[in-house]
DNA sequence: TTGAAAGCGCTACCAG
DNA sequence: CTGGTAGCGCTTTCAA
């Protein structure tokens, strides 16, 4: 706990060129910055956080808001936390975490008291709370997610809507006339940004393309294994001969095992595209196409936003939609030919 | 983004009596709080954090440290991190995260620049690295969970061992005379501190009540089926009438399943005890006696004695063992007769 | 290339 | 019960 003076002397130079050899923010000679970086290290200095704060006009933290809802899946959440912190530190920033009932409240505090540098949003409902919120206060954030009135907004995603369309286009390209979307959990079409957007799209992109399509949801960790066998089961009873799956890993686990036990294979007698995945897909039982939601790729560009909204030329406001990249690993083909 | 010498002016008061009036370290009258308070609402004050950092001496800051590593069970890992957020916001303390590679570098770093009044040390590793770290730094910490060197550490966790002899205790006096033990994945047992406690109390507790035990792991979340199928019928094979239980909620469905799959009910045929489940056992598909691992009494027990570190009479270190709690929901029952 | 010194906004001591 | 004010440790302007 050495403070800057304490460097100073050691180093027979003055505090301000101490703090500029440091910052780097004004030239320093050679001779004098060796000096001091020797002090440094022999005192052990590191500088005072508070001061820093209180002196300059950046607290190096972020906020990260989460909401964490009952039935938010703790693996996919894990993951966009972990990526949005790793994120920050490349950049030299902490992460201070919000998780309270009320979000806008621990958001409105850490603003107006001036700990954070910017706010990250995460875990967007279409009708947030937070959106009124980041409006009225003087603190950039930036959301991870799209809400409904995202008017004047930072929002970063992946974009769903031409991942979609990516995924329809595969499968009617390869022929597919009828086609299956198997969805996430009811609540999640009530409660969060992303599957409708899914779903819009590929019912929308379906009609433009003439071909038949239908749509399942899946359950929650609990349902998830009975609803999903009885979402393929109905699709293929409907004639769908390709399978979109925008849902967890658990889903495609139970899809892949609803097929194999009705003795059909992948591609040969059906086809199968996963949307928006955010899981390593190499789990699975077998290669699968996928349309990766990667994790990383929303949380660098939402912390680079970030930083940049508080520099000299900020961003402007809009979505920063990620485009979609659609890996290949031979689960499409054409339809099998009609028996009868 | 008001300062404390607005409120002072607008209140007509001098900014220390603004400060004693928000703080309550002084007692101010009645009629100069209530303008105060009327300046602060109207004006929008809420007092500039790092400001606050550099005159009083606290950050209101804790961090946790969260080495996430890859076999990491998330939900369960969800559980501890937002329990301990909303014990430390009970607190008035924020939660800084810390998930970095290389777990003590961050830590060091927040210990020296003085962001954190004190660290909350989470997913404790038998050999910890933190541990010499905490040792070494001013800023005190806190463990959930407990090292193998843990001298002159403040650790808190559930008494695995007393849940444990709990446990066997229980269908012992049942009239059990061989249990099996069904634990976590083969990695918890080297990466994790906790197991191995439970596996040695099991061994140790049927020795001394004199009853043949027998122990086999779970598999990770890709082969926890399978894996926890073959413990199942390998300890049954073995003669156990008792099945404990140390694992997530897929390995306590997967266990159930296989012994319906038997013909086996429960507690008719066998026994089973669930020992330090972090889940709620409601969602299993039957009633099971449970001694469970309540995040909220860790994470409140480490955050108490993280604020009592800072305070007066700080916490003598050792450990802060919960004591565990049995409940009884009919599934332990004597052993049925042997047949034959 | 370097120094001196004025704050940043608050807490808490010393006076009254 | 209330005010004045000296720092807290750093950043940054102004001077040299």
């Amino acid at each position: 706990m050495a403070k800057i003076n304490e460097v100073a002397e050691a180093a027979g130079v003055s505090i301000s060129t101490v703090s500029y050899a440091l910052s780097g923010k004004r030239p320093v000679s050679v001779a004098t910055r060796l000096r001091i970086e020797k002090a440094v290290r022999e005192l052990g200095y590191s500088p005072n956080a508070g001061a820093r704060m209180l002196a300059g006009s950046r607290t190096q933290i972020f906020a990260l808001t989460e909401p964490l809802r009952r039935d938010t899946h703790a693996p996919t959440h894990m993951s966009f936390v972990l990526a949005t912190a790793v994120a920050a530190r490349r950049n030299d920033y902490d992460i201070l975490l919000l998780t309270e009932e009320q979000a806008s409240a621990g958001m409105a505090r850490v603003a107006s008291s001036g700990l954070v540098d910017a706010i990250l949003v995460l875990d967007v409902a279409p009708d947030d709370e937070r959106v009124a919120l980041a409006r009225s206060i003087e603190t950039p954030s930036v959301f991870i997610g799209v809400p409904d009135d995202n008017e004047g907004l930072i929002c970063v995603d992946l974009d769903f809507d031409a991942a979609t369309v990516l995924a329809v286009d595969r499968v009617a390209d390869a022929g597919h006339r009828s086609i299956g979307l198997i969805g996430q959990p009811q609540v999640a079409y009530e409660k969060s940004n992303f599957p409708p957007r899914v779903r819009s799209a590929f019912e929308r992109r379906a009609e433009e393309r003439g071909i038949r399509h239908s749509f399942r949801v899946s359950g929650d960790s609990q349902t998830s294994a009975p609803m999903a066998r009885t979402a393929v089961a109905e699709l293929l009873d409907e004639g769908a001969t390709a399978l979109l799956v925008h849902g967890v890993d658990d889903v495609h686990t139970v899809v892949l095992a609803e097929l194999a036990e009705r003795g059909l294979s992948v591609p040969g007698d059906v086809s199968l595209v996963s949307v928006a995945a955010s899981f390593d897909s190499a789990v699975l039982s077998q290669p699968i196409d996928v349309i990766p939601l990667i994790p990383e790729a929303s949380c660098d560009l939402a912390v680079d936003l970030a930083v940049a909204s508080l520099g000299r030329d900020r961003p402007r406001p809009g979505l920063h939609l990620i485009p979609p990249v659609y890996y290949d690993r031979g689960s499409v083909a054409p339809p099998p030919a009609p028996r009868g």
